[in-house]
DNA sequence: CAAATATTCAATTATTCTCTTGAATGAGAC
DNA sequence: GTCTCATTCAAGAGAATAATTGAATATTTG
């Protein structure tokens, strides 16, 4: 609480917002909500936390300017503050991965075709969505497409691919997305299809990342 | 410490690693090692801190994998670990300034002609020193200068700029720049050129950041 | 207006982090 | 080998943070 130089003041402000994504709580409620906007109640569930518990780290968040909340009749609804914040993530994620061995065994055992299923960048993926020679599925559930997604992306959720490989091209190439660089659905959806023999590819990150970028989303009901 | 689930222990390691940058002193001493190597003493001294109280936070720095460190005869030489560090910092910095109002008023009363003085982007100066049409100098002390510095800059430290004036063009551009976002030499090295009638700008960002770019620096004696 | 629901607040306890102090280690100098 | 210097280690007091509980607030519903 220090402020007698600004400069140390400025620090100090920079600090109590890094101590607010530094709690593994926290990070999760945070990577719920780059999905969509979501209640409480909701949020506790998801995570595991008690609601009194959920608000106050979600209240932490909302101080540290990180999350901004609206009410909905009796719910309060939260969402992310903005695409700087995924950024901010992105960048924590890509210091703590490559210094620290832990995660990457848990990254190895969990994700464990990682590295076998090669990704396309969001630049490639936009160029060939430009040529018209690709076909973009979200392996998310419906609820969550419906919250949004990429602009020309159809709605094949993980569990419904075996039935609906015939609505997918097998002269082009198709490229899965999901929740982000942790999720496993779009991985799983490649394996499935490149086993059937189709052409896929995984999107290198996810739905929250496209977004923060500024890149071209939709809001409607499965296209 | 939890790690039942490999997920949350996936967060787990964000969040110790964000918290490691939630301490002023530790973002004051990263700031301080993005401009160059330097020992425990001299960070102590820069920093305020005690020599024992500095060891510790930076070994804690060490064990996140922000930084790295070597023996050199009887001193210990820290550096940053990589330019995801400066990246991390800067989002960081970004998410802080939109969203907390003390920040703001900081750098207004700090850097009082912040947004008069138009700053140019990395990029555009990359284009201008290609076509040649443009001088880059560089605001730091010599020492500083001589660790590392844009390729094709010249060391005018601050203090020095009224007596060199005409060692710089009048008839094109003359970009400064200095330590990062938050440094003001080279503010007042703009100011005092233009007051002169040179066509000056500052660089956006600083040393730090252009090197983590991966853009060309060299690390000569005054050029 | 009272009841029901969703969220927040306030107080408590347990845990973790920070700084200080003085001693211990490692490397070079004599 | 001993001395000196730079850094690290270890232990303890004080401060900050986290999770739990039960009460309080705001909003819709009857």
């Amino acid at each position: 609480m220090s402020s007698q130089n600004p400069k140390r003041a400025m620090f100090e402000q920079f600090a109590a917002v890094a101590r607010t994504i530094g709690s593994a709580h926290r990070l999760e409620l945070l990577e719920l909500l780059a999905q969509t906007e979501r209640s409480v109640e909701e949020l506790a569930g998801l995570s595991g936390l008690t609601i009194a518990n959920a608000s106050q780290h979600l209240q932490q968040l909302r101080r540290s300017g990180l999350v901004e909340a609206r009410r909905d009749g009796k719910r309060m609804l939260y969402r992310l503050a903005d695409g700087d914040v995924v950024a901010l993530l992105g960048a924590l994620r890509r210091v703590t991965e490559r210094n620290v061995g832990a995660v990457e065994k848990v990254l190895n055992s969990y994700f464990r075709e990682r590295d076998s299923l090669e990704a396309i960048s969001r630049k490639e993926l936009l160029r060939r969505m430009r040529e018209g020679t690709v076909t973009v599925i979200d392996t998310r559930p419906a609820e969550e497409f419906a919250a949004g997604h990429l602009r020309g992306a159809i709605n094949v959720p993980l569990h419904e691919i075996k039935r609906r490989l015939r609505e997918l091209p097998r002269d082009q190439a198709v490229v899965a997305y999901c929740r982000g660089t942790y999720c496993v659905l779009s991985y799983e959806a490649v394996a499935e299809l490149r086993k059937r023999g189709f052409k896929a590819f995984r999107l290198e990150e996810g739905y929250p990342e496209w977004r923060a970028a500024g890149l071209p989303v939709d809001h409607s009901a499965t296209a």
